[in-house]
DNA sequence: TAGCAATGGTTGCTTTAGCAATAATTTGAA
DNA sequence: TTCAAATTATTGCTAAAGCAACCATTGCTA
């Protein structure tokens, strides 16, 4: 017994990576749901993400959202039930193909926009504080190979 | 405007670390799940993170599993009705404190903990191929900077 | 062209998650 | 000692997430 891969057999839950990545990615969300009632806006992680993709891209597809990662359609369906009830985006049915509906981002979406850009980015840099441009790049390359490894698994 | 930090302004929602940690956390919460059926294992990551815990030291109170950033009192207490009905844990009064009570790990607990051991392994040692050990480290060192810095900011 | 498969989206069910409010017990302070 | 404050756990509300089943529409093919 010399091999001690400490890459599973952790000893204590704190160095499991799924639970560092589980237990900060509730931080972030909750975070993020704090910076935003500082604002006095109502709106949730999710829904900011499904926004910030209307924003590269207006107008997309149900379909489109639910790509990426961002969960399935069902999922997807529901919070922009929500969305919709809010003002944030507006559906528009697809005059070529009527089961199809088209996503636009409405009035209080584009303000969340201006909103969003003004004042998150002091509460998001200190997320990162003492970490340099190399440690996020390492970050990002990390986190996106261990993503690839888990989608070719499925 | 030559400053052009990608700590923030990231051009594509897949630069944007929050995303990424989301979606990796979905990820890994999805193929646990299928991990889990995979050895007709009814249970959720949550569940197993709460279990790990009690592995460590039985008979902790729901106050301390809560601890850890492992979700709020109301959240545990559903789990653990969950967890309570498929025989995993055990609920005992606390003697000394009529307020309390203790959680220890039950004969199913027990199964999946070997189970788990017996299992597992080579489908996490997956996830992280073509990382090595040094990367992990890397990983664990950044998110828990990461960690730290959003707690701070609670 | 008639029928069947595939596609896009919705609805119902369960679990996780956070918030607020509540109940029961213990602690602490006047 | 008595009464208010803190602690422990629960319940109700809403949102997110995955699964299965479903409906309407489109596309394909026999």
């Amino acid at each position: 017994m010399k091999e001690k891969t400490h890459l599973i057999h952790a000893e204590s839950l704190n160095d499991i990576i799924n639970y560092l990545i589980y237990r900060i990615a509730r931080l972030m969300r909750y975070k993020f749901q704090h910076d935003m009632q500082a604002v006095n806006l109502d709106m949730t992680q999710e829904q900011y993400f499904i926004l910030f993709k209307l924003w590269q891209k207006d107008g997309q597809y149900q379909a489109e959202l639910a790509d990426g990662l961002l969960g399935d359609a069902p999922n997807i369906t529901r919070i922009l039930d929500v969305m919709q009830k809010k003002n944030f985006i507006t559906r528009k049915p697809d005059p070529n193909d009527r089961r199809k509906y088209r996503i636009y981002v409405a009035d209080k979406g584009r303000k969340i926009q201006r909103l969003y850009n003004t004042h998150a980015p002091e509460s998001r840099m200190a997320d990162y504080k003492s970490l340099n441009d190399q440690d996020l790049t390492e970050l990002r390359r990390i986190l996106k190979t261990i993503e690839g490894n888990i989608i070719k698994q499925l």
